[in-house]
DNA sequence: TCCATTAATTAACCACTGTTCAATTATTAC
DNA sequence: GTAATAATTGAACAGTGGTTAATTAATGGA
């Protein structure tokens, strides 16, 4: 009968995200329950829901977290001063060493299939890609279309997909990585 | 109290797994449950029970089919009456159709993390690899190394992976398949 | 001090799931 | 026609899941 923890610190939104993310990384959506989520705070399940309307929220909550991350890791790389070669090269060795680090995020935000879930965002990726695509444009040495591009995000999303199954760091694959981004710059020369 | 249908067909193995095929194709493994697939048949559930030991043995018998019609798919392509670039056209197209088209089985062979699942089916994935990648190597114009097969595959890989995450089929996706196939050919060539 | 508010617990509900199995029926072999 | 066998049914079991609601405890202000 002893409710509410007196010493223990209180359930927090970002403690149940943090938790969250780590079991939906390592079971994927559908096979991580709030139950589970809760023993591993060690809180009752019924109280995630007074932090988050539905497991579906929680979720999406996440996933717009991670955009965030990703978005400030291109706006920094774009701010690097150096020459337009470099920051393309950096753009999508960048892009593959955040997929590599955060694999948890990646996953997330580029792999998860679940329509409850992918109902909710629909604007989060595009946004990012977006971002992503106007600057590989525009740093390109020729003139790229839309379709290009698409092929180029779609080749780095290979390699981190790949890579993600084994749990791999990024240093391990570096020079893989490196290769597999020189043969699509390729396509941004004349 | 009416077992056993009197005009009806009986229930063999191959109806089964074509039924579960389409609803893995339509829903994914973790969505489908036994009696969704008898639904469908208009069996009991029960009933699959005797052809198959359980759900696992039965998704399996489906991988394993599938492994060999991959097989078959890249052998075909290879003894086509064409010249050797359409030939590597067909490949890398046969590959995201494939992908695209067997979805849940895409999924077990080259996305599944779960050490697992993947124990039993580990030499599976290298094989048909190999496989193509000494097919992609002897069609190429222009000498090509492994490290080059190796990123023209993983993005070949990334085409599948993202549109997978969609529930689109091939057809949806052919014109911009095609164009993806002709961007990482040009590697191919001098 | 009292009391409204906030935070957490627990039980319960309902809709599923894979799997087993006794009972039932249809088919076949004799 | 009967006995043996093969195929099918449907109930039952033991879980799991998300979600809700009643309840209890701690907190902070009046």
């Amino acid at each position: 009968m002893v409710a509410r923890r007196a010493v223990k610190i209180e359930l927090t939104r970002d403690m149940i995200m943090n938790a969250a993310r780590d079991l939906f990384v390592e079971k994927g959506y559908q096979h991580v329950s709030m139950r589970q989520i809760a023993k591993k705070l060690n809180y009752s399940h019924g109280a995630i829901y007074y932090h988050f309307k539905n497991k579906a929220e929680l979720f999406y909550a996440l996933v717009e977290k991670h955009f965030l991350m990703l978005d400030q890791t291109i706006d920094e790389i774009v701010n690097q001063d150096t020459d337009d070669e470099e920051k393309l090269r950096q753009m999508c060795l960048g892009f593959i060493e955040f997929g590599l680090t955060h694999q948890s995020h990646y996953e997330i935000m580029f792999l998860v299939k679940e329509e409850e879930v992918r109902n909710f965002m629909n604007e989060g990726p595009m946004k990012t890609y977006q971002k992503f695509a106007k600057q590989v444009s525009s740093l390109s040495e020729k003139q790229i279309s839309i379709q290009e591009v698409w092929s180029l995000f779609l080749s780095l999303h290979g390699f981190v997909t790949h890579y993600i199954r084994h749990i791999t760091t990024f240093n391990e694959v570096k020079g893989a990585a490196e290769f597999h981004v020189e043969m699509v710059l390729k396509w941004t020369r004349n």
